[in-house]
DNA sequence: CGTTAATGATACCATTTGAGTATCATTTGT
DNA sequence: ACAAATGATACTCAAATGGTATCATTAACG
């Protein structure tokens, strides 16, 4: 039972990188050797971001990705939903019909609960709040070294 | 990204149905009957739920399964453990070794977090709060007609 | 222009896990 | 002895995850 799955964690990762970089766009093969990701995976991962809005393109040399809206905006949560098509916990097994008693499930109710809680704290997750959204207040304190991505 | 599979909901139904019988075991013929679980399915998950020391089963003519403990000590994460084998919402894909930064990962520690709070509240979560423990406080009070299972 | 460095679009493959079936052996009450 | 039960085990099937491969398109630069 994993919370984020791969995919999820390494769009994290990107745009956690891009967010860092400073430049107009940042090349999948930048982020090859940044990250360690295995550049056809990762290229699939952005292609995706890219067609889901949370990546801007560009094509041709010189070309490479950007973040479309703020750090602050980019949730854990998107990620999910487009790489794990659902963010619900509970899905009660008995898809509709089958189930006799699914308004007074005493289980399922204890589980939406659950969820609504979890939600509710991946929600407050995002690119920025991961430590990487170059906040004026935050970033890089004094020490002239690029710190590593906060992101495992 | 579902929190409990089908073996662990069936493993739940069945245990409640138990905790309901006044009897001194039931059959995997009569849960399959009351359940609508197919048979073959809810043999082996008896047999496993058997082999974990939660059910107590008597061979032969007349035989069946008893609980081994009393509901309130039958919790869902127990459940969890047994058919998911893991509990960990975290599970850093990065195994070990290859995460460089596996120690200070932002978004490993905003997971453990979350899990630890997923894992109290489950934890509070068992056969009897599930409505069918027979409390003598709450059991059918009053009314003349067995309840339905309040498990979905 | 043509080359090269980039992304876009797809199609494919391998492994794992979840969900369920099938079969035979063993025990035990009548 | 027989029937009704569980024990042990091996197998199948489908979906999801994780990843690869290939070709097409675009655009800067010399």
């Amino acid at each position: 039972m994993k919370l984020i799955t791969r995919n999820t964690d390494y769009a994290m990762r990107a745009l956690c990188h891009i967010a860092k970089q400073r430049k107009e766009s940042v090349s999948a093969a930048e982020m090859v050797a940044a990250l360690k990701i295995p550049r056809p995976f990762l290229r699939k991962i952005l292609q995706t971001l890219s067609s889901e809005g949370l990546l801007r393109s560009t094509k041709g040399q010189g070309g490479g990705f950007a973040l479309s809206r703020s750090p602050q905006k980019i949730l854990l949560t998107d990620l999910i939903r487009i790489f794990q098509n659902t963010i619900q916990l509970n899905e009660c097994v008995f898809k509709k019909k089958l189930c006799p008693n699914r308004n007074n499930c005493a289980l399922k109710k204890e589980i939406d609960a659950i969820e609504q809680d979890v939600l509710k704290r991946l929600r407050g997750i995002s690119i920025a709040s991961l430590g990487n959204g170059h906040h004026p207040a935050r970033s890089n304190q004094g020490k002239c070294h690029v710190h590593h991505s906060s992101v495992c």
